[in-house]
DNA sequence: AACCTATATTCCATAATGGAATATTATGAC
DNA sequence: GTCATAATATTCCATTATGGAATATAGGTT
């Protein structure tokens, strides 16, 4: 438990402010001390590491390469205590709250019961959840706008780090009034003699569906009706001639109780992994972590 | 450039050594301080919060919930002071160095040329790079052994954060003096008709092929052999009448210059993604975000 | 060279810190 | 309940650290 020399936060702080401001007498005002105390701050940084942090470049100061990794210390440092400052005033005013953003079909069939769950395991915690499509998603994690994210698809954003959390599959159901109820696998051929109602052409589900498609030669299947939520599609097909492919944990119920029938066709799986996905600021989060921890113990329970 | 009340370093230590060593006067011991500095650390940083951070559970202290953020505060400040010290003294010995540990098939065809275009723009930086399988390469990253890998599947460890790297496509491919060079597609019912050289069970790429597989409805190919090397795999069929699924990037050079030939399979395509994987401890690594910056700008010239 | 801008250093008053000594609180044994 | 022990809290004072007015040094422009 031996620290050697550690530095004054102070030093730290001002040093960020010298950086960003632009120069010693500018940190110094804007940090309302004199400049003798800047410079002295700024030497007493550069004993502590044995290494020089700024040199001087004409009149101006400029970051030495030991310099710049502790300039990027001093933020993370300093960002993280302006968080946590944030943090105890939500926890002193009793609010402490994850904003979490989910697909349409995730937030349709998964979400009631694990914010059920969640208020029930962490009373003090506070779940504001949202949905939406996945790129919108994606652009507000990256934004700031969300702290977390559930997704069916991979995001590809530098600034966004996911984990696993869900294998998935999307399958191809009809409701008792279809004449391949009760059916055996049916051959690929058979695909292009169907009327679809399928989710839009933007949800994941559909992004997924069409490229899993073409993959094996199928263009384009004969879309009678494109509707915004898989609840729906379950209820049309319960009552007509339909067919539509849909994630598994939006149809398990339905196929238990046999008011949905699970085509299987001969050469196509369509297979897929649902993600957790944040930003770094995120990773410090005792909410956040405190969700993932029961997204990831539901896993079972939430698939069944 | 306000910053409210920074705690003092020293006492984020303190705090952190009573709670980790189990009391006041073991702290103060393990730090060679008087007890009386360590309850005023204490004090000063309840000050500094305006909250209690520690309460007393008899004789004993007992982090607040406020003490216990303040307290995951100290430690992430302290470990990355820690880190920081490392980073320096590295920059002053010259060496920054990346652990880098990557599938065998990605370390036979994409990884020099990646270390190759890395020394070339970061000369101060140094990679050590080795090659496993995948399921090692987790165990490596999550103790500590390896700073950050490069996978053939998404790892499902939640110490484990991934990015998405390439997408990549698991080919069947043939030599010259194969009946099947030149060929159109064939159907899905041929496959059990061929000879195959595969990859080892155990490699990521035959987990992928073994599991789209067996979603289609087969079960076990006819394989005559299993060989731990892509290279030697490529050269086996150049010269011999066997078959093979390999990933796309280990086989374009040899499409394009003709000596393998891609065999289509109707209703058969195999997608996967190639992933960046790291641990949260080197999430802060400039050396780490210089070799990602770097994989991701050399997408399109290691795949084209 | 003269002048202006920007950082560095010195000297001194003030503020902050650590520890010896003492006080207070809590627990366990009898 | 009493007493002894363990653990933390507080007081007083010597020592150390910090900030700024004043001054020195360095760099750039005219």
């Amino acid at each position: 438990m031996e620290y050697r020399f550690l530095p004054d936060l102070k030093h730290l702080a001002t040093l960020r402010a010298v950086v960003e401001r632009g120069g010693v007498s500018e940190a110094a005002r804007s940090m309302h001390i004199g400049q003798p105390a800047v410079t002295k701050r700024l030497r007493a940084l550069d004993a502590c590491y044995g290494v020089s942090l700024m040199q001087r470049e004409g009149r101006r100061l400029e970051l030495t390469t030991a310099g710049t990794k502790v300039y990027n210390y001093a933020r993370l440092v300093l960002d993280h205590q302006v968080s946590l400052l944030d943090d105890l005033e939500s926890l002193r005013a009793g609010k402490n709250k994850l904003r979490v953003e989910v697909t349409f079909a995730i937030g349709e069939h998964m979400l009631p019961n694990l914010l059920l769950s969640f208020a029930e395991s962490y009373p003090a915690y506070r779940i504001e959840s949202r949905m939406g499509y996945s790129r919108r998603i994606q652009r507000h994690l990256a934004t700031g706008l969300a702290d977390l994210a559930l997704l069916e698809q991979a995001p590809d954003h530098p600034e966004i780090l996911v984990q696993k959390w869900l294998d998935d599959e999307l399958v191809l159901v009809c409701g008792p009034g279809h004449m391949l109820w009760g059916s055996g696998m049916i051959p690929l051929s058979e695909l292009g003699n169907l009327r679809y109602v399928l989710r839009e052409s933007q949800s994941s589900m559909r992004l997924t569906l069409d490229k899993a498609l073409k993959d094996i030669g199928i263009d384009q299947l004969p879309i009678t009706m494109e509707v915004g939520s898989t609840d729906t599609i379950v209820e049309m097909l319960q009552r007509g001639r339909h067919v539509s492919f849909l994630p598994r944990f939006a149809v398990d119920d339905s196929l238990i109780s046999n008011t949905l029938y699970h085509i299987k066709i001969q050469g196509l799986r369509i297979n897929r992994t649902l993600w957790i996905a944040r930003t770094r600021s995120n990773l410090n989060s005792a909410i956040a972590e405190a969700f993932i921890h029961l997204l990831r113990e539901n896993s079972c329970q939430t698939i069944q």
